[in-house]
DNA sequence: CGAATACTTAACAAAAAGGTTAAATATTGA
DNA sequence: TCAATATTTAACCTTTTTGTTAAGTATTCG
């Protein structure tokens, strides 16, 4: 039996983690690849200690992974816990329902067409 | 033209205002239909005041719409802000893609299951 | 070694969040 | 009209969040 690896359920803690926007920010930045503190902490106007306990909250929240590398510390996404924020907000889609299908749809042919760009450019941002 | 309803687009407000297990229980409990303040504050072992603001916090977020009728206050969900971050989400589901596809097909099969049982029994909880 | 780099921790302050009780407001119904 | 019911507002307190600056801890590199 494999020793699976804790996934934070904690939906306080998750939904708390993306209700800041440097938080969702870094999120979309690592989402990109990984990066290092200061990397993460360049496009906001904070102070180091601040972004530090961005990360801590999202470490705690267990959507972060830190792996000290020299003196640079690398940040890696673990968006695992998203999927219980994306499960509990689908259990109630029942009563947006037209709007999720439209939703739905609607990321789906944006993701194809995201794909095809992809291979014609490399993408930044 | 038609004027549109204003979505709160706001996801710090949104994610912010599901980060607190009353305020889902809330919602969760408004998914069942509509309820007065009371109906809603009752489960929670708090008093009504801050019960109030609770439900001014998921009105603030754009979830929750308030009708007077009479001396009571009926309640409302509103889960269209959800898409928004059901939006947010999803942009990143790039991460976590198998997971995803995963818990989506899950959250299929047991809501077509579910379906079938609300036909049998009347459901509770 | 010693200075520079990359962070974190400590100590502090201001603001927001979440709760309380007491008082106010509005509506219903005897 | 008057009492009961439903809910909000006010005033207050404590804890958490978010930010700051200053000081510490490693690690790298000249």
């Amino acid at each position: 039996m494999v020793k699976r690896e804790t996934v934070a359920l904690d939906l306080d803690a998750i939904f708390s983690a993306l209700s800041h926007p440097i938080r969702r920010a870094m999120l979309e930045q690592l989402a990109g690849g990984d990066a290092t503190v200061s990397e993460l902490a360049r496009p906001h106007g904070v102070s180091l200690p601040a972004i530090s306990r961005h990360l801590r909250v999202l470490e705690g929240a267990g959507l972060l992974k830190e792996e000290p590398d020299g003196r640079v510390r690398r940040c890696q996404i673990d968006a695992a816990p998203l999927s219980a924020a994306f499960g509990w907000l689908t259990r109630y889609r029942v009563l947006w329902e037209d709007r999720f299908a439209r939703l739905a749809e609607h990321l789906e042919e944006t993701r194809k067409k995201e794909r095809k760009e992809e291979r014609k450019h490399a993408h930044n941002r």
